[in-house]
RNA sequence: CGGAGCGUGGCGCAGCCUGGUAGCGCACCUGUUUUGGGAACAGGGGGUCGGAGGUUCGAAUCCUCUCGCUCCGACCA
């Protein structure tokens, strides 16, 4: 190939947001289409990132007394009928299991052996958690009882996006159960800093922490909770959500107890999770058009050592001297490893930075001589280019990943910061969007009263994303989101 | 579900208007020289044009129906 574009993606964010990042998954090799609709298929180095989430956010589930469970996939459709509201928010987009079996017919298979009562494919797992429950709760001393499961649910979306809302998709769902109505918020407030901590000190995201309009809430909530994060075009991101389901789902499932004044009572009971959308907000939140920027806790791949070699069969010594570093790296708990393809090297340069590894080390014979390494930053690029000593490049790569970090979660900072304006009228959300501004608008949650405030929301396709704590309730953001 | 666009080797596209059984770039394979910010030359493999039906001596090209995808919007983790 001749010469390239100057930037490895190509449309580049300013140029066209929406296919940019498609590039990015692309380029990356996370993800792709598949042969259903709405559904993805996430490949190896996509789906490490979902298993490294998982394997950071899991413990702390369990630190704080969670037990993981499994619940079946189909759901009875009799336990979505239970709760009003829950079936308005979701009815429109279940998948349903008609029959099963299947029969030879004139035109290939057909459906056969209907179901006297089709089941869903679960959208979300309360009803068939709260069925459970209701049959493991009889005192107050069952309580309280948290359980979480890692699985996937389906949502029959109109329209889908890789990561970001597909019809099948990853999560994780806990649901909670309690004696009183305060240890119930008290939870979602919990697991929202918990939330909080894992998308700031793992993923680098910067967020408001908030609670949603009631026209935002989770279907059959008391109240949501959310963790919400900016894209670099502006738009927010619900990143994570923690539901105060009151006794709502506790009633129409049943989960009732014997309390300690020995009176009937019904559980106070919370839903909360995050999906493979966080993937998704990464990309948009650090990626660049140079492709993904990894956060360095998350990577699969933290460092990636590239020996510069004229010929992979004589490397003179490089790959032994790579793989002590590799090895001594490893002994700190991190994941380096040498790129031994069969490829010329400047395409494992550019394989690299599209996959946003943090941290890019090069080894010829030029280091080699000295016992010397190069590397090169993601989230800065090439003018971080250093030479130093193996031995000291050992020391100091944990701090250099930890400052990577650093780096990225400032910058999600800063941009949210310099893409939230105030408000105070409806003329300021009005201008602010009329004028192809990106961000976020803060205005007084009385605003949420103006009738007229609808109409200007529809005009610029926003909505209210939440009233963050920060500003005690007084505030509301409003913005486009995904 | 409304609006727009598109389905041609793995990917991106041209060809379609003015029918004559397929072409380009990248990727891939072989060889030589290369390899520190996307290599060069030479040779080579691979598609029947989303699907069905129709018109025609003949269809990727024309007609009808259908399926799917992408983007914008409404809805939503």
């Amino acid at each position: 190939m001749g010469k390239q574009p100057r930037t490895a993606i190509t449309p580049t964010r300013e140029d066209n947001f929406a296919e940019w990042y498609q590039q990015v998954i692309k380029a990356a090799d996370m993800a792709e289409n598949s042969p259903v609709r709405g559904c993805m298929i996430i490949k190896p180095y996509g789906f490490a990132i979902w298993e490294n989430m998982q394997n950071t956010f899991d413990p702390w589930l369990k630190e704080y007394g969670v037990q993981n469970a499994s619940f079946p996939l189909l759901i009875p459709l009799s336990f979505l009928e239970k709760e009003a509201e829950h079936i308005d928010g979701f009815a429109k987009e279940c998948a349903v299991v008609t029959h099963h079996r299947l029969e030879v017919g004139e035109n290939g298979l057909v459906p056969a052996g209907k179901l006297e009562e089709p089941y869903v494919v679960r959208p979300t797992s309360e009803t068939i958690i709260g069925d459970a429950m209701s049959r493991w709760i009889q005192s107050y001393r069952d309580l309280p009882m948290k359980l979480n499961q890692w699985g996937n649910v389906m949502r029959w979306e109109m329209r889908t996006r890789m990561f970001l809302r597909t019809s099948e998709f990853f999560w994780h769902e806990g649901h909670n159960a309690f004696e009183t109505p305060e240890e119930a918020k008290e939870d979602c407030l919990t697991i929202l800093d918990m939330y909080e901590k894992f998308f700031k000190e793992h993923l680098a995201f910067s967020g408001y922490k908030g609670v949603k309009t009631p026209e935002e809430r989770f279907p059959g909530a008391k109240e949501t909770y959310a963790f919400e994060s900016i894209m670099q075009d502006g738009k927010a991101l619900q990143a994570a959500t923690t539901h105060d389901l009151g006794q709502t789902f506790s009633r129409s499932c049943g989960i009732n107890f014997q309390g300690r004044s020995e009176k009937e009572e019904f559980a106070y009971t919370t839903s909360w999770a995050f999906s493979t959308r966080a993937i998704g907000g990464m990309i948009m939140i650090h990626g660049d058009d140079d492709g993904m920027v990894m956060p360095p806790r998350i990577a699969p791949q933290q460092i990636v050592i590239l020996p510069v070699v004229k010929n992979i069969d004589e490397d003179g010594g490089i790959f032994d001297f790579a793989q002590k570093m590799v090895d001594e790296l490893k002994k700190q708990g991190l994941h380096a490893h040498i790129d031994k393809r069969d490829m010329r090297t400047p395409d494992k340069m550019w394989d690299a930075i599209k996959k946003g590894i943090p941290l890019r080390v090069e080894i010829g014979n030029r280091e080699l001589e000295n016992k010397e390494v190069t590397f090169v930053r993601r989230d800065l690029g090439r003018p971080s280019k250093e030479t130093i000593s193996a031995d000291a490049f050992v020391e100091r790569a944990q701090g250099l990943l930890d400052q990577i970090h650093d780096t990225m979660l400032e910058r999600s900072e800063t941009f949210r910061d310099e893409h939230t304006v105030n408000g105070t009228t409806l003329s300021d959300i009005d201008d602010f969007f009329k004028a192809d501004r990106i961000g976020l608008v803060r205005v007084p949650v009385a605003l949420l009263n103006d009738d007229k405030l609808e109409a200007v929301m529809k005009a610029h396709a926003l909505s209210t994303r939440c009233m963050p704590f920060e500003d005690e309730g007084q505030k509301v953001l409003i913005g486009k989101a995904y």
